[in-house]
RNA sequence: GCCCCCGUAGCUCAGGGGAUAGAGCACCGCCCUCCGGAGGCGGUGGCGCAGGUUCGAAUCCUGCCGGGGGCACCA
């Protein structure tokens, strides 16, 4: 019996009392069942009595009385009792908790997979780092949990595209290619433009590129350096993010919104919408009328769109792309964005409260990472990967929710022990796929017998419990766009684990041991495990070795 | 000044109104004739402060204190 089932029986036996007369009150759309902190609760609770003991105008402990004597008639259902102020807790037969090991190896690489964001149609947004420089420590927090939480919408039914927004336009281009041109030429790099040894680099591409370089009248060559250190400069974003694993559906260039005329022409459309005016010689747009603090400049006095008229065209491509709810995943020092970016999508007719979601990382403390000369005395994302690996990092940043400040240290997520709890769960992974390996040389056969009734004891039931568990997590991840979740109840797996294979020997001891339908039930469940770890950490981008 | 995020164990952090507030690390004890000890079992130790809402608050509200971030016809 899994909890969605378990719930079900939970409604019915509702019905049937307020049918009965035992109870008046409406019975919920959903009831949830829990797992209990302590095992001594049973596999299953739920507080559904405390909830509805106020419109049933009667003690919890009365409500809960009705619903147990009927929930105890369903079959699987092996106990229930009555504890605490009202809760119902609930204790499975071994048999019907059991069932679930099998259904989870046949639902493979689907098992986690539900429909509870079936019909969104979401475009999520992140990293858009400016492409003048590497990706460095500051974008990877997004970049592992944008990823993931892109990952936990598709797994939730949702139709999704990932999209990073290439800021190829305006002043910071100009300053950009003025940089490199510099250094081509040998001359220190210009005031407020971008330091680095990586600069030199580019430079030296163009100058590969273009051997005449610096006979060309300065215009042209400012034009030629951008041509080619442009393209390198984003190959090089582009060829990190796959190295960690992040492919975007899109990429999306901003000079392309402003050559295609989309800036000036979302400006009319907001104008038509009747939210722009003109002062000072500037054409603004009254953000002020859904929650900004003051009205934006969408063109200056001297005719120059702004970067925030860009982001107006950007936003309404999305919606002319069909895109229902845009997700703007950004960084911490972008927070007074997000009244602006919502005072667009209302501008434009959209309801601020559905079709756009913005969120906030907050900033990441990375102790021990030298910093890169290359780069200019910042954290490469490209030297992380290097010193520290995909997996630890992206593991590691996805543990923790996004608005929560935080301090990792680099040392620590190189070690491959248990101060790194990636490790703790891939290591879970790793056994699994032993014990199976050595049981198939044994000659433990799946298909040979499952007798779930076996799962006896008490460490089986709670692993069982867990991995029925996974799919509301993954769902409850998608819906509250917390991929960290989805690693903490992965740990919490692989601890549950862990302390089955302690107990419960999967193996025959011997070779002379006749294999029986204890060896090849508790296969069931350590293929299940398996297979619920492995699923567990594709969402989170992260491997799952065979061995370690 | 105004706005946003965060204050939970010595450290890094979970905990979206419910039962005895959890995990890893650190520290102190145990457990391999047994499938990977990168594991398991036990112990020490905590909700910034003050009010409020509620049958019930780490969780919701208000104020204060502390840490971080943000205010543009920059990008």
């Amino acid at each position: 019996m899994t909890p969605e089932e378990l719930s079900a029986a939970i409604r019915k036996a509702l019905t049937e009392a307020v049918a009965a007369g035992d109870l008046r009150v409406d019975v919920p759309a959903e009831v949830r069942v829990e797992r209990p902190r302590n095992r001594d609760h049973g596999d299953w609770s739920t507080n559904i009595a405390l909830q509805l003991a106020k419109g049933a105008g009667m003690p919890p402990r009365d409500v809960a009385t009705a619903l147990a004597t009927r929930l105890g008639q369903v079959p699987g259902v092996k106990a229930v009792d009555i504890a605490g102020p009202g809760f119902l807790n609930i204790t499975l037969d071994a048999a019907s908790a059991g069932e679930l090991a099998r259904s989870i190896v046949e639902a493979g690489a689907d098992y986690g997979h539900n429909d509870s964001e079936a019909g969104h149609v979401i475009n999520v947004e992140f990293i858009s780092a400016n492409p003048t420089g590497p990706l460095h420590l500051g974008h990877t927090r997004w970049a592992a949990l944008g990823d993931a939480m892109s990952r936990l919408l598709k797994a939730s039914g949702a139709t999704v595209t990932t999209e990073y927004y290439i800021n190829d336009a305006g002043a910071q281009m100009d300053k950009f290619a003025t940089s490199v041109l510099a250094r081509a030429k040998g001359e220190p790099t210009p005031e407020g433009g971008y330091p680095g040894a990586y600069i030199d680099d580019l430079a030296a591409q163009v100058l590969a590129a273009r051997p005449d370089l610096l006979e060309l009248p300065e215009a042209e060559a400012l034009a030629a350096a951008r041509e080619v250190a442009y393209p390198a400069q984003l190959k090089d974003i582009q060829d990190t993010l796959a190295d960690f694993g992040v492919a975007f559906d899109v990429w999306f260039s901003e000079a392309e919104l402003h050559d295609s005329g989309a800036v000036e022409q979302a400006v009319e459309r907001l104008r038509g919408q009747g939210h722009v005016f003109d002062e000072g010689g500037a054409v603004w747009l009254r953000t002020t009328d859904f929650g900004d603090d003051k009205d934006r400049v969408l063109v200056r006095a001297n005719g120059e769109p702004t970067y925030f008229a860009a982001d107006a065209a950007y936003y309404l491509s999305k919606k002319d792309r069909g895109f229902d709810e845009k997700i703007y995943l950004l960084g911490a020092d972008h927070h007074g964005y997000i009244n602006r970016l919502k005072a667009i999508a209302a501008c434009a007719g959209d309801d601020k409260a559905h079709n756009i979601e913005v969120q906030i990382g907050q900033l990441v403390n990375l102790g021990g990472a030298k910093l890169s000369k290359r780069a200019g005395n910042i954290i490469e994302l490209r030297d992380l990967i290097n010193w520290i690996g995909t997996d630890a990092i992206r593991y590691s940043l996805s543990r923790y929710p996004a608005d929560s400040p935080l301090s990792l240290d680099g040392e620590e997520l190189r070690k491959q022990t248990n101060d790194n709890p990636v490790f703790y769960v891939q290591y879970a992974h790793a056994r699994t796929s032993n014990v199976a390996k050595l049981a198939g040389e044994d000659g433990v056969d799946r298909a040979d017998g499952f007798d779930p009734s076996l799962l006896t004891d008490p460490t089986e039931a709670a692993l069982l419990a867990i991995l029925g568990d996974f799919p509301r997590v993954v769902a409850h991840a998608a819906h509250l766009r917390e991929p960290h979740r989805v690693a903490r109840y992965l740990e919490d797996l692989a601890g549950h684990f862990h302390k089955w294979y302690d107990t419960c020997r999967v193996r025959p001891m011997t070779a002379d041991e006749e294999i029986t339908d204890l060896h090849r039930t508790r296969l069931w469940l350590n293929d299940a495990t398996r297979q619920v770890l492995a699923n567990g950490l594709a969402l989170l981008g992260v491997s799952a070795p065979e061995r370690m």
